[in-house]
DNA sequence: ACGGATCATACA
DNA sequence: TTGTATGAT
C-alpha cells in the first residue's frame, strides 16, 4: 500500500498543521459563550445521544472520548456541551466545517506549497521560505522572537531541571554553531509559528503542528504537544524518537499491515524493523511496501508535498444501519434523490469558486442479506460520465444503483419475488464525484467575449416555466416507478448481464412503497444567488448563456462534426459575435464536439468513441463537459447552504483565483485551435510578469471584473 | 448489526 | 479504466 520514493532532499522543511478538535472548534466560534466548557460535537441524537465526533480538550481531561455516545458523555461529564452537527435533507450537513478548513487553507498557503490532507490538516513545504530567511534574515539576526515560536516543543533538547524553557528553546533557534538542517528547521518554527498566529487571527481557530524534514515525521511531530502547540523534530533526534514508537502509531501502520508486522514479524516498534534487511521485507509485503518499510524505519520519506488546496473528490453518503436498513427500492431512491441534491449543489459550489468540472458520477452501496454474512461487502460500486444538474445526476445514480442490485442479485443468484424481503436491506448508500478537472482557461474568457453579462437573463430563467422541466423525467413513485424500476432498459452495460430480464430481477420488496416527491425547491448554484446580491458574475457568463440557450430551445443541438468544421465554425463564430450576443456560440462549438450526444437521449455509453483521432482525448473531455453544463437547471435557492465563506468572500474568491491561475496547464491550451490560442495567449500575457500575490489578485480582478471588458 | 461521513491512494 | 481494498480523520 505505502510506495516508497526516492527522497528528493534531505534537508526540506516540511510542516504539518492539525486543527486541535475542529468541528469543537467550528461550533464555539458560532456559539462563543461554548468557549472554554466542555464540548463535544454529536451527529444524529436519535440513538444514544448521537456519536461524539469531536470532543473539546476540557472534555477530554473529564474523561470524555471520541467514539462515545452522547448519554456515556454525559454520564462521564454531565457539564459537557453537546452539539448537533447540522442537518440538511435527512443528513448530516459537513459543509460549515469544510469551509471554515478552506478558511485555515487560504492562510496556511501564503508561505510554501500547501496540500490540503483532509478537511483539518494540511501539509506545508516551507523549504524555499525557510531557504530566503536564512539568507537574508537569519534567526541569529533577531533581537525580538514571537512568544509563540518560544513555546515551541524541540524533541532532544534536553531541559535541566531549573532551566527556563523558553530561553532554551530560544538559544536553539538562535544557535550558530548549528548544522545547515537545525538552521533550516530554526526557520520553520519562526515561519509556522507566525502562520499559527495569523490562523487564530484570522479565523479564531488554534492548531497544532509539527515540523521536521519530511512529511512522516512532521506528522507524527504535529500530534505530539496538542493543542495549541508546535513540536520539532531535528534530524538528530529522529532515531530515539523511532526506537520506541509502536509501529501503529506510524500513518499507515494503523491497520492490517501494522497489525501484520507485530503478529506476523514481532515487530512492535519502528525500532525493531531495523533488524531487517530490506529484501526480507520486499519479500513479505511487496517490493513497493518493503521498501517504504525499510525507509521509514530509518525516518527516511520521500513523499512530496502536493500543491493541492482542493479536494479530488466530493462525495455524499448516509449509512442505515440494523432496523433501519432500506429495504424498498423506492425507499432506495428517495435517499439517493437527497445524496444527490447534495453532491449536486456542492459541484456547482466547487464550479462557482473553483472552476473545475467533475466527469465521474460513482454509486456506492451496501446491502446486507441475513443468510449471508459474508453478502456485506459485495455489492458492486459502478460509475458513469456525469451530467451536471440535479435531476440528471438522480437520475444516473439510480440507474447505477439498479446497475448494481443486478450484478449483486446476480452474484447470489437470488430469486425471490416479493415474498422474501425482509432478509435483506440497503445499509448504506453514497454517490461521489470525481475527476475534477479545471475549466479550460480560454473558455471562459472568450465565452465572455461572446455575451456580455445580461442580468435581465436571471429573471426569465427563474420563472416558473423554467423550473423542474426535467423533474417530469425522473420516474414517478407509486406502481409506475414498480415497473420503471424492475423492468429498466438498461442504459448501462454490464459484461455478462445481457441475459438478465425481469424474470430474474426480483429486488426488494416494494409493497410499501411510500412516494417520494421530488421536491419543487431545487438547490442551485450560488453564481446565481451572488449574481442576484450584486456581487461579481465572474464565471456566469458560459454558464447562464448555456443555461438560456437550453431553455429557450432545447432541441437545438448539433452533433459529431469533425475538426475543419469545429475550426470553421468558430472562425464563423468569431467574426459574427457581435451580432451573436446573446446566444452561446462558443458552447454550441463544444456541444458540437461532444462525443456522447445529447443528454436528452438516455443512452450514454460507457466507453467514449475516441475515433476522431484530431483531438485529443482529454479535450474531447472537456468539450464533452462543456456541452454537459449548458444542461444546469438553475432554481431557486436553498436558504440552508450557501457554498460561500462567511467573510470576506470577494477576496477569498480572488484568492482562488490566483491559484487557479497558477495552476493551469498550459498544454491544454495546445491542444486547443490555433485562433482560440491567440486570444488565450493574449488573455495570459500580463500575469507572467507579476510575482506578488496582490499585484496579481489586481491584475485578475482587472480581467474579470464584470464591468470591463477583455 | 454503529465509529459516520468523507477523503486519498495503490493495485489488479 | 473501472472497481476494490486499505487507511486516515
Amino acid at each position: 500500500m505505502p510506495v516508497s520514493k526516492p527522497e528528493s532532499c534531505d534537508s526540506r522543511v516540511i510542516a504539518h498543521v492539525d486543527m486541535d478538535c475542529f468541528y469543537v472548534q467550528v461550533e464555539q466560534r458560532k456559539q462563543p459563550q461554548l468557549r472554554g466548557l466542555p464540548t463535544a460535537v454529536v451527529q444524529y441524537n436519535e440513538w444514544k445521544g448521537g456519536a461524539l465526533i469531536a470532543v473539546s480538550y476540557e472534555a477530554r481531561s473529564a474523561g470524555v472520548k471520541r467514539s462515545m455516545r452522547g448519554e456515556e458523555a454525559k454520564e462521564v461529564c454531565p457539564q459537557i456541551q453537546l452539539v448537533q452537527v447540522p442537518v440538511a435533507r435527512g443528513k448530516a450537513d459537513l459543509n460549515g466545517y469544510r469551509n471554515a478548513g478552506s478558511e485555515v487553507v487560504s492562510i496556511l498557503a501564503r508561505r510554501g506549497r500547501c496540500e490540503r490532507a483532509s478537511i483539518d490538516e494540511v501539509y506545508l513545504d516551507l523549504t524555499d521560505a525557510a531557504e530566503t530567511m536564512l539568507a537574508e534574515n537569519p534567526p541569529q539576526s533577531l533581537e525580538t522572537m514571537d512568544e509563540e515560536a518560544l513555546k515551541s516543543h524541540i524533541l532532544g533538547l534536553n531541559n535541566e531541571d531549573g532551566s527556563d524553557v523558553k530561553e532554551n528553546v530560544r538559544k536553539w533557534i538562535l544557535r550558530c554553531n548549528a548544522d545547515h538542517r537545525d538552521k533550516l528547521l530554526a526557520c520553520g518554527i519562526l515561519i509556522v509559528a507566525e502562520l499559527r498566529m495569523q490562523v487564530l487571527k484570522e479565523t479564531e481557530f488554534t492548531c497544532s503542528a509539527g515540523i521536521a524534514h519530511n512529511k512522516m515525521l512532521a506528522k507524527l511531530a504535529s500530534g505530539m504537544n496538542k493543542p495549541a502547540q508546535q513540536t520539532v523534530v531535528p534530524f538528530s533526534s529522529v532515531e530515539g524518537l523511532l526506537d520506541t514508537l509502536p509501529v501503529r502509531k506510524m500513518k499507515q501502520l494503523g491497520g492490517k499491515l501494522g497489525t501484520s508486522l507485530q503478529i506476523d514479524m514481532g515487530v512492535n516498534t519502528v525500532g525493531d524493523l531495523l533488524q531487517f534487511p530490506e529484501e526480507k521485507l520486499q519479500e513479505r509485503y511487496g517490493i513497493n511496501t518493503g521498501t517504504w518499510l525499510w525507509n521509514i524505519a530509518r525516518g527516511i520519506s520521500g513523499e512530496a508535498v502536493k500543491g493541492r488546496l482542493l479536494p479530488k473528490s466530493h462525495g455524499s453518503g448516509k449509512t442505515f444501519p440494523g432496523p433501519r436498513a432500506l429495504k424498498t427500492v423506492s425507499a432506495v431512491q428517495h435517499w439517493l434523490n437527497q445524496l444527490c441534491e447534495e453532491l449536486s449543489e456542492r459541484l456547482c459550489c466547487d464550479l462557482d469558486q473553483n472552476k473545475r468540472i467533475a466527469h465521474t458520477l460513482t454509486l456506492h452501496a451496501r446491502a446486507y442479506k441475513s443468510s449471508d454474512s459474508d453478502s456485506q461487502k459485495k455489492f458492486p460500486s459502478k460509475s458513469c460520465p456525469l451530467r451536471y444538474g440535479t435531476a440528471k445526476i438522480q437520475e444516473d445514480a439510480f440507474n447505477l444503483f439498479q446497475a448494481g442490485l443486478r450484478e449483486y442479485i446476480g452474484l447470489y443468484g437470488v430469486r425471490t419475488q416479493g415474498s422474501d424481503h425482509s432478509g435483506w436491506g440497503i445499509t448504506s448508500l453514497s454517490v461521489s464525484a470525481s475527476k475534477i478537472v479545471p475549466i479550460p482557461s480560454g473558455t471562459r474568457s472568450i465565452a465572455k467575449y461572446f455575451h456580455g453579462q445580461s442580468t435581465s437573463l436571471f429573471s426569465s430563467m427563474q420563472s416558473p416555466d423554467n423550473l423542474n422541466i426535467e423533474t417530469t423525467l425522473l420516474s414517478p413513485p407509486g406502481s409506475e416507478s414498480y415497473l420503471e424500476v424492475n423492468s429498466p432498459k438498461p442504459k448501462i452495460h454490464f459484461p455478462g448481464e445481457e441475459s438478465w430480464t425481469e424474470d430474474t430481477m426480483p429486488g426488494l420488496d416494494l409493497q410499501e412503497q411510500k412516494v417520494n416527491v421530488v421536491k419543487d425547491e431545487d438547490l442551485s448554484c450560488s453564481l446565481l444567488k451572488k449574481t442576484q446580491d450584486g456581487f461579481t458574475q465572474d464565471i456566469s457568463p458560459l454558464l447562464l448563456s448555456g443555461c438560456f440557450e437550453q431553455n429557450q430551445n432545447k432541441q437545438q443541438r448539433v452533433f459529431s462534426k469533425d475538426e475543419s468544421q469545429f475550426k470553421s465554425e468558430h472562425r464563423e463564430q468569431k467574426g459574427k459575435r457581435l451580432k451573436d450576443k446573446g446566444t452561446s456560440s462558443i458552447l454550441k462549438l463544444f456541444k458540437s464536439y461532444n462525443p456522447l450526444g445529447s443528454s436528452s437521449s438516455p443512452e450514454h455509453n460507457k466507453t467514449v468513441q475516441s475515433t476522431d483521432a484530431q483531438l485529443t482525448t482529454d479535450f474531447q473531455a472537456r468539450c464533452h463537459s462543456l456541452a454537459e453544463l449548458s444542461d444546469v437547471k438553475l432554481v431557486k435557492e436553498s436558504p440552508t447552504n450557501s457554498c460561500s465563506y462567511s467573510r470576506d468572500k470577494d477576496e477569498r474568491r480572488r484568492e482562488a483565483w490566483s491559484y487557479k491561475l497558477d495552476e493551469i496547464d498550459p498544454s491544454v491550451i495546445d491542444e486547443l485551435p490555433p485562433a482560440i490560442q491567440d486570444e488565450i495567449k493574449a488573455w495570459m500575457q500580463p500575469r507572467k510578469r507579476p510575482n506578488n500575490i496582490v499585484k496579481r489578485g489586481s491584475i485578475i480582478s482587472h480581467y474579470f471584473s464584470p464591468t470591463k471588458k477583455s
